[in-house]
RNA sequence: GUCCCUAUCGUCUAGCCUGGCCCAGGACACCGGCCUUUCACGCCGGCGACGGGGGUUCGAAUCCCCCUGGGGACGCCA
């Protein structure tokens, strides 16, 4: 047991992004691993941003990735008076002061100076302000000291420093009276005891001047660690344009969510040349010290080869219930025709998502099988007599099974004089309609002896 | 523009701290072959990188400096 406390602390204005989903997991295996407390704080001091449809969105998908907190989640909005109370102190002991320059006014100073050449930091204009100005409208700014530096020692990136005059003077409270963000977050983790902050590393810059707050507030500053961005194919910051980036969506695409983990994990993190890791793996092994300093780019052939991997190694009865939804999506029931766990067996091997294999399960329980045509027209044609073989031959099996169907087939063979190469392919149209499935004597077994036979009874009559 | 971070195959990365074992290893993708009743799986092989320039050293992917590239921040967003 240590007393490592960690968070993960989205905002809830859209749906968990494959970036905030590798933080949360992050967080959540250090904590894990050094048997210390997780925390899940939602961030949703944007009234006006955040909705109750993301923050459950949010809390889905860290629960379908399996990133249980053991804490929280804790809601920023409901800690409003808490917030106000430190702004107040801060206010008392001048650490902090009274802004009244509107945002019109900002704006065009922000401009200017970008013009001139000049760092687009807040001026001061009100920082000497010795009274407070009735009835007019203000914001809270934290006095920053303006000479010196401020460093950290971060777990990832090793020492950073900044000269304070590059900071400027952050806003604390907004006009209506709400807290900002780079305060409360200040507030909620050292009053919640976070001592190591593992977030992205867009956040750096932000960093010093919470680092100030933690100590106007008398607060211990805790240790960060910031981790690197995750970009797109064309190394510009993720966004929808590289695709889906919402986690949720590649549960619909028919991934599944150990494969999601496992490639997030190695999207910044590595074991040497190990790729594959179970989550107790990934406890077991997960350190700060072997994550990557540089931003990566999201691979998502990588993340489909993961998915292959897990399909092809998973359970078939997990698998069989993860499919059913695939397959009702699809208008497909499975409760009469084959058992479906069977039917897994035979798709694990060449589907990479479920959406696939719901494709390639459909065959199995559709009422008829319509060909297609040009497969009808290459396979079927002159086939009637090998059908009827071999529905004579199969009609004679006794116990349906693999080993009984390839022998049926062996027999025709002989009988015949024709290769499978000849057989085949004609049966698997017959059977499934189209020309790619999984083997043949597999299709025949798992199909059942009435699918099967009715199936190849249709396509004779079709040939007549 | 200013500040901060960063830099090994197309991509994810090992190696870098503790120089020589690295004319740089693994994985995805790609290409070729094998297997084969289709499609896949699998197996075997191939292509492919230390951004550039200076140092330090007998020796540098590894240490130092500069340049360049990439990313981020500069909000009454988080």
């Amino acid at each position: 047991m240590s007393d490592l406390r960690v968070r993960f602390a989205p905002s809830p204005t859209g749906f968990l992004h494959i970036g905030g989903a590798r933080t949360a997991l992050f967080n959540y295996l250090l904590a894990r691993k050094e048997k210390g407390v997780f925390i899940l704080r939602i961030e949703d001091t944007d009234v006006a941003r955040s909705t109750r449809e993301s923050t459950e969105a949010i809390l889905q998908a860290m629960e379908w990735l399996g990133l249980s907190c053991d804490e929280g989640p804790y809601y920023q909005s409901q800690r409003r008076e808490l917030h106000i109370a430190k702004i107040e102190q801060l206010l008392r002991e001048k650490k902090a002061y009274r802004c009244y320059c509107t945002p019109e006014d900002l704006e065009a100073r922000r401009e200017d100076a970008l013009k001139a050449g000049r760092k687009p930091k807040y001026d001061g204009t009100c920082r000497e302000l010795e009274e407070p100005i009735p009835n007019s409208p203000f914001v809270i700014r934290f006095r920053a000291p303006r000479e010196g530096a401020t460093s950290f020692d971060d777990r990832i990136k090793g020492p950073i420093s900044f000269q304070n005059e590059e900071l400027d003077d952050v806003i604390l409270q907004r006009t209506d009276g709400t807290p900002t963000y780079n305060f409360v977050v200040v507030v909620d983790d050292a009053e919640m005891g976070v001592n190591l902050v593992i977030r992205g590393d867009d956040h750096i810059n932000n960093t010093p001047r919470q680092i100030l707050m933690y100590e106007a507030l008398g607060y211990p500053v805790p240790e960060f660690a910031h981790v690197p961005m995750i970009l797109g194919a064309d190394k510009a910051r993720l966004s929808k344009r590289h695709g889906a980036t919402s986690v949720m969506a590649y549960k619909e695409m028919g991934y599944l969510p150990e494969a999601m983990v496992n490639y997030l994990v190695r999207l910044g993190w590595s074991y040497g040349d190990q790729e594959i890791f179970t989550m107790e793996e990934l406890i077991d092994k997960f350190s700060l010290e072997n994550v990557g300093r540089s931003a990566g780019v999201f691979n998502p052939e990588k993340l489909l080869w993961l998915n292959a991997h897990y399909i092809k190694t998973g359970d078939p009865e997990r698998l069989a219930g993860l499919l059913r939804e695939f397959l009702s999506a699809r208008d497909i029931t499975t409760d009469e025709g084959p058992e479906l766990t069977e039917v897994v067996k035979t798709l694990q091997e060449r589907a990479r998502t479920l959406v696939e294999m719901a494709e390639g399960a459909e065959f199995y329980y559709l009422e008829e099988i319509h060909p297609d045509p040009a497969a009808a027209a290459k396979f079927l044609s002159d086939k009637k007599p090998v059908f009827e073989s071999l529905i004579r031959h199969l009609k004679q099996i006794s116990q349906w099974n693999e080993v009984s169907v390839e022998s049926a087939f062996s027999s025709l063979m002989e009988e015949s004089g024709l290769k499978l190469g000849k057989i085949g392919p004609s049966v698997r149209v017959a059977l499934t309609g189209v020309t790619t499935s999984p083997g043949i004597y597999e299709v025949i077994t798992v199909l059942g002896r009435d699918k099967t036979l009715s199936r190849l009874e249709k396509a004779i009559e079709s040939l007549s």
